[in-house]
DNA sequence: GTCTATATTGTGATAGAC
DNA sequence: GTCTATCACAATATAGAC
């Protein structure tokens, strides 16, 4: 491999790290070219040789995040997944694309274009669902979403209070805490 | 009261009603005056007479819904709350605050001198502080961050499906299971 | 209170030299 | 791969007439 390719491989992946950095911070339609290009260090027209547009940059940030939630909902389509590992489950994943999730999750700068190629809608739909049960009432459906939301969410805000970490303890209470939600 | 008046006070809070639902709709940085204006019916400038600028509209919109949290945070420092009041008095505040909460709620391009008004993140350790007690464990903590996000995230999403209505049937469910939540 | 017109700055994106 | 220079346009905001 040449020197410059390597060197571009290299910046690409720079680009994409001052990009999530400073989407999560400010938002996307918060956030201009010049801004990235200034932490950059080199000017707007360097970083559309790596990209062509802004939006191929957060297409390039979300997509393999996304498609994991997406490849989870598969499964919970598929088969019948107990509740106490799709809760982990989701904890994890949480965990894991916690640095995406900051940027993604409620920017409504973000174009719902983007996001409908994933369906995020939609296996969250399926995560309920699978939480429930098919044919679950109100009351059934209100506990599964409070599970969801500790998997999720307080997930979320634990990682970002622990500098990305999630410690097992945490995880431990977080996952108990969900499965207490769901008994009625 | 001259007709003039009356209008312009009618017409200030049209402006209110349509930026609330445009900045819900793509964010605070992605909705811009000329949207606004657009929808409104009016040109720009007559925007301008209502208010002088863009993040005047935006204060205009959080003073009232922020100042109630806030208030509820130092009723919590001023005395104990029983863990199941304070829970209810969050469901309470998000599905009274929803709409606001819709357009506040990570947008991250929202102006963080705006919020710092507000102290957003003390309110949020207060409520933490007083589910969790003052000298808890990390275990507990987490239990109270998962209560907290039940009352606060999961309200949000169900009021959101409920088209700014929560059932009586979800808020009981929602407080039951945030108290489960907290139980070791 | 609302208008048209405009100043000014910022934005995403491109052309072409090196 | 990166640069300078530039385009076309959208943004916030203002001036001044009606």
């Amino acid at each position: 491999m040449a020197v410059a390719e390597r060197d571009g491989v290299r910046t690409r992946a720079r680009i994409l790290e001052i990009a999530q950095e400073l989407f999560a911070k400010r938002g996307y339609a918060g956030t201009s070219i010049a801004d990235i290009a200034r932490e950059l260090g080199t000017s707007k027209a360097a970083l559309y040789y790596h990209f062509s547009s802004k939006e191929q940059i957060l297409g390039a940030l979300i997509t393999e995040p996304l498609s994991m939630y997406t490849a989870l909902a598969e499964r919970c389509q598929k088969e019948t997944v107990p509740p106490e590992e799709l809760l982990g489950a989701l904890i994890d994943l949480t965990t894991e694309t916690h640095a995406v999730n900051a940027l993604l999750s409620n920017d409504p700068s973000i174009t719902p274009t983007l996001l409908g190629l994933y369906d995020v809608e939609g296996n969250l739909q399926t995560f309920i669902r699978s939480l429930a049960g098919p044919r679950a009432g109100e009351a059934s459906r209100a506990r599964a979403w409070a599970a969801f939301t500790v998997a999720k969410q307080a997930t979320f805000w634990a990682v970002q209070a622990g500098n990305g970490k999630l410690s097992p303890a945490a995880r431990k209470e977080f996952l108990a805490a969900a499965l207490r939600c769901l008994k009625p």
